[in-house]
DNA sequence: ATTACATTCAATTATTCGCTTGAATGATAT
DNA sequence: ATATCATTCAAGCGAATAATTGAATGTAAT
């Protein structure tokens, strides 16, 4: 029993860091740090099937990471903690700082500029105090009315090219979607930046902003 | 390219936790967070063959989670860096605040009784500078050799009913091992409460102890 | 009640994983 | 060189996993 113990509690351990282990089921999570939501809304967005998704939230919910609830004929899944958004910052991390291939990924693609070197959460504080620079969520209007930056404006990356003359006004624009490694915001920076517009990216989207206890609006 | 370069990303990450995603690797991980371990020595202790245990190093080789030398006739393994023993802790506090089962372990394996709470470093600290406690290492004598608590004397747990008497002077004893949640330490103190000695548990291991900066001694 | 819709279940297939076995490689010592 | 020891490789097998499909469940609206 001495040594067993152990070990059954290992195997428990496993289970979680198994659920993590799916490129899917990451991107399923990072979209359940933005709100909660039900699992057909949340296949769409991941690309999977609906039977799919649904696996994969119970999978993750028996790992003790998402937790549900009905919701009339809905299922509403959310992230069970904020230490779940925390253990994923902190894979990444590890990732990030010991993988070559990640580095190389994030080189080739997200910083294939070097000017493209993201802002911090304190600096955006400071320089929209200033009144300085914009903030802009380029995340679908669904996803802004749920919840998003206090003062951001929103405008979907799908519109931005539409809709770039509501920016200048020759204020920066900070840009920012679903978390460090969202794409949205780096071409949304990438865009702005060839129309000639001065844009940077924020280091990471509104979950970590708003686990940091900074100010998020909602409805 | 948009939408793959996240999924590549999170490809990436998943293979990290995939590599946290075994009981065994696990073990592996918390054995080599006491120093360096050839394959055959760590083999024995974990209790797998050879080559399967060179297979699992290699797996945590490729995701970044440890790193190796070659010393002689031996290739030494080693935890990759600090943040990699973060991770597991973060893991383990997930897996331990989401999930029942974990808690049930717990209970009925290591917190059976309602006095066998822990004591933090800073208590240990505290209670050995005032003289009120010794500390006990009771891992096998080659871990200690490699690195222990300062001031901590060695007896593992294997000879620890033998040599009881050696402890008895009055003084509580404060037991640790590898970790959190290994089982010597737990043991260790049951046995001696059972003797009539005061004893409690550190409340976490070496690896710990070391990372946040406390005084080891080693050789 | 019946219909519609969201979600889950069950059965299936292709793939990956964990471990074993036995051979191959690499370094050291004679 | 040869022998020895530590480690890795390669092949193989059974178990677990990911995704598809179609049917079943449960809730809400008519």
């Amino acid at each position: 029993m001495s040594t067993s113990a152990k070990i059954e509690l290992y195997e428990e351990f496993s289970q979680v860091a198994k659920a993590l282990g799916s490129a899917h089921r990451l991107d399923i999570l990072e979209h359940l740090a933005q709100g909660e939501r039900g699992v057909d809304a949340l296949a769409e967005r991941v690309k999977l099937s609906t039977a799919n998704t649904s696996q994969h939230l119970q999978l993750l919910k028996r790992a003790g990471l998402v937790a549900s609830r009905r919701d009339g004929k809905f299922v509403r899944y959310r992230l069970s903690g904020d230490n779940v958004l925390k253990l994923m910052g902190i894979l990444f991390d590890v990732a990030e700082q010991n993988l070559a291939e990640v580095d190389k990924v994030l080189r080739n693609y997200f910083y294939q500029r070097d000017d493209m070197e993201p802002i911090s959460q304190i600096e955006l504080l400071e320089r929209t105090r200033d009144g300085l620079a914009i903030v802009l969520d380029v995340r679908p209007s669904d996803e802004f009315t749920a919840s998003h930056l206090t003062g951001a404006i929103n405008i979907p990356l799908a519109e931005l090219e539409k809709r770039i003359l509501e920016l200048d006004n020759g204020r920066e624009i900070i840009a920012y979607c679903r978390g460090p490694y969202c794409v949205l915001a780096f071409e949304a920076v990438a865009m702005l930046r060839k129309k000639g517009i001065k844009a940077r990216r924020l280091e990471d989207g509104l979950p970590e902003w708003r686990a940091a206890g900074l100010p998020v609006e909602t409805g």
